[in-house]
DNA sequence: TTTCTAATGTAAGCCAGCTAACATTTAAAG
DNA sequence: CTTTAAATGTTAGCTGGCTTACATTAGAAA
């Protein structure tokens, strides 16, 4: 079951990308990024948002020591910079493309804000998608507050199957494809990296799950 | 300096309720609350957004052991159930009054988007609210993320002040009467109680803070 | 005013998870 | 294919902050 939200519910870039409004199909055009490539900056002016035609993007920022600190990797179809339309001023995050063949579909918040105007469903699809970051966001911290670091451990391969995962038909277990490092998960979990690596490996021991580098098997428990 | 983010520059209150709004003002009207009585429950349906025209709201959920953790304590001016907007179906949270003269203001979500879509400043200011709440989310995360229990403690502090205090004009302290109880403080900066109360009697010891249950002050630096 | 409950203050003992440091493996790039 | 940097694996030792338990105090209610 491939449960992005997106598809199922709020498909935001087959609303706005095939050219379905006449005023927007004029200046609508595609921007192609190459790994590496930034498509704006911390402390960029936060004009417009994106959406993901093809390829991979990371969401990050820089904490005060320097460290890279990675908020997401978003892929196609799915939106970012999305705080341009409340009214951001500048960027607190970078984004960053991480394929060789990112296609990526600028709108200018004025645009958005013209679409969301004049267009009920859209703009009701647009607050669904504003309240389940909102939703993910207030459960992030909850579990921050409450849960041990295991748990949030499993919760976070757990969305991450949900969201990106889909069924190994061979062995029925729940696999994903990612980009994160263990280092990435370790900050977005709220740990240390040697602490997850423990905590992945004793996963490993417990049959609970299996992982590469590319690639996290939630196993299915036979038992 | 009354730095409440709200009159600077996205009043609400005095936008949606003064009847500005022809088509609004004929079911416009205020509810009253007594103490202890609750605005909603978890589990209502998410039907309205609601504007505090007088008293103070506790905002909190149950934790699984069945504590009740507070999420904020809001004030004259300020708005909550705001994810009503954005398609929430039911609340996840309690919305509760703590004085006995609280007087609200519901507007119904259908209004909501109608204001929104028929009037640009409105709904630009709304965008501008929302925007200001996942930005403090955000940065609450961080917080947790990055920095110890003492560090936090003096964001919250400061944060607090900054909302809702006032200068002291005999002694030039900043100033906040509040009604969070430090178990409150406690989960919300997510540290226990015993420690949240030696970090306030350290601060104290430190003179940068004094405070008493009602009030603190964050101390004028002689030095 | 007195009573009583909730809030605050304090201490002892423990441990999850941190830091620091190093070894090993993978896969990207030449 | 070889080189090299980044990612992953692993250990030792330490500590911030937790839990539990109890004492004290403030302020709401009677």
């Amino acid at each position: 079951m491939r449960a992005i939200w997106f598809f199922e519910d709020v498909n935001l870039f087959n609303i706005l990308c095939p050219h379905k409004f006449k005023r927007f199909k004029a200046d609508h055009d595609f921007c192609s990024y190459r790994k590496k490539d930034y498509i704006y900056f911390e402390d960029d002016a936060s004009s417009k948002v994106y959406l993901i035609e093809k390829g991979r993007v990371k969401i990050g920022y820089y904490s005060e020591n320097g460290d890279e600190v990675v908020k997401a990797i978003l892929s196609m179809g799915e939106l970012f910079g999305e705080k341009a339309i409340f009214g951001e001023q500048t960027r607190d995050e970078f984004a960053q493309s991480i394929d060789n063949n990112t296609s990526i579909c600028p709108i200018g918040v004025d645009t958005m804000h013209d679409l969301m105007r004049n267009n009920q469903t859209f703009s009701f699809k647009v607050y669904k998608f504003i309240g389940f970051r909102f939703k993910r966001l207030e459960r992030r911290l909850q579990l921050l507050l409450f849960k041990d670091t295991k748990t949030r451990l499993m919760e976070f391969l757990q969305e991450l199957c949900d969201d990106y995962g889909y069924d190994c038909e061979k062995t029925g277990d729940h696999v994903v494809k990612h980009h994160y490092t263990q280092k990435d998960i370790a900050s977005l979990i709220g740990t240390s990296r040697p602490t997850l690596n423990i905590l992945m490996n004793e996963l490993k021991e417990e049959n609970i799950i299996n992982f590469t580098r590319k690639e996290i098997r939630m196993l299915k428990k036979i038992a």
